[in-house]
DNA sequence: CCTTGCGATGAATCCATAT
DNA sequence: GATATGGATTCATCGCAAG
């Protein structure tokens, strides 16, 4: 078990990484999404848009929030080529969405060439409810892979829906995902293989991660994030 | 509470039908999916893509899985339009997909002029499972609306994600929905509207509709599956 | 009436074999 | 070489029979 972490901007690291190094691919990239206009999607900060008002927890801001619908889909497109080059033949990727921008991210997950396998919807039973209309409850995990999957050994069946509420004390980045969700995710790649996470925030791939005693390379934009992740990362190995 | 069902092909018998004279549309349409090929899901039967070799129940067999995914988007698009003109100002409509055509049928519902609302996943616990792979555990309702959905008295918070398995005993079709399922979606309907299915099949929808006071519209290509449909919507009626 | 057990099923998917 | 066909596989859940 071990990690690296890069400080930069997920596509310019990315591109500096070696050819088919890489086991499994998992991503939870900004989405770029709320909001019905694109211009609302575009002026407002993640605080704004995603936090209800009068909400007291504040995290540390971050990048990536400011594109619209079709240039999201473009600059997925980049990121999941770049990240296909790095891929070991056959090696799985998850990708994060939600349901607004799932369509988007489908194709840009094509585009880059990966073999689009399935969604894994992410069901969360503490989401606010909403008369009159279905609760949007529930966020989605695309998954792929390098070209066929092939046999898979030391993999068992996998859920084909993760239900995991949102609890503040797991959270240390605003869009953060619990580590149980992370867990289940974690699981698609081959035994001890080493996983990548493009856009790391507060490392809850890479606890996972090593848990389960894969080894991890993050990148991350924010020196803030990076000392939040690392400190959170070291835990994990002090104390397994 | 009545019916009313028609025989024939959805998209010329919708044209008869009058502007803005229906509350809700749920549609169940042949998805055109499974197979990894677009060969392999226009060339097989329905048996032959989605059951697995070996079963010894059998359905029978029914229209429109012959599409590629380009002419599937396409007649969706077309049905869907054709359902915008028959409903109200802020009626609700659901379309189920499976995961495969679901960013083609998100486009499709938005081409035909509704605005989209959501997702609503259902979950069948009941599932297939596959080794080393996610289980592919859901089928998808897309829901929106004509225009803006409005104030909608008398409808209760409607669930963000429906588990319920797939039972035998409830399916008279290959693709048919349990009631249970069903009794959740109409919900969105105002309280004694009128429910549209285009895609009837043993007419579940409209069996769920009766069941909870609203009038019910369905139209039906298969002649024994309107009988089907006929003999479960009197039972209906007659043993609420 | 409750418990246990066995068999059947699922809007699949992959891959080998045949045409 | 391209297209078509068929068999093996996986397990949570349900239905029914037996105890």
């Amino acid at each position: 078990m071990s990690y690296t972490l890069y400080h930069g901007d997920a596509l310019a690291r990315l591109r500096t990484l070696p050819d088919a190094s890489i086991d499994a691919v998992i991503a939870d990239e900004p989405y770029s999404s709320g909001g019905t206009s694109s211009r609302e999607r575009i002026s407002r900060s993640p605080r704004d848009k995603y936090q209800t008002s009068g909400t007291e927890r504040t995290y540390p801001t971050f990048y990536g929030e400011h594109r619209d619908q079709r240039s999201f889909g473009y600059w997925c497109a980049l990121w999941l080529a770049e990240c296909l080059r790095i891929a070991q033949p056959g090696a799985p990727i998850c990708v994060f969405s939600d349901w607004r921008q799932l369509p988007t991210a489908t194709d840009a997950l094509q585009a880059g060439g990966w073999r689009w396998q399935g969604i894994v919807p992410w069901n969360k039973p503490s989401a606010r409810p909403h008369l009159g209309r279905f609760t949007n409850q529930c966020e989605y995990v695309i998954w792929g892979s390098n070209g066929p999957l092939g046999e898979r050994p030391g993999i068992g069946v996998l859920p084909g829906l993760i239900t995991v509420p949102v609890v503040a004390r797991d959270k240390f980045h605003l869009t953060g995902k619990p580590i149980a969700v992370m867990e289940q995710l974690v699981r698609i790649c081959a035994p001890g293989g080493t996983i990548l996470d493009p856009f790391m925030g507060s490392g809850s791939t890479g606890v996972a991660a090593l848990k389960h005693g894969y080894r991890f390379i993050g990148i991350e934009q924010s020196a803030e994030y990076i000392a939040i992740a690392q400190e959170r990362l070291e835990d994990a190995l002090q104390n397994p």
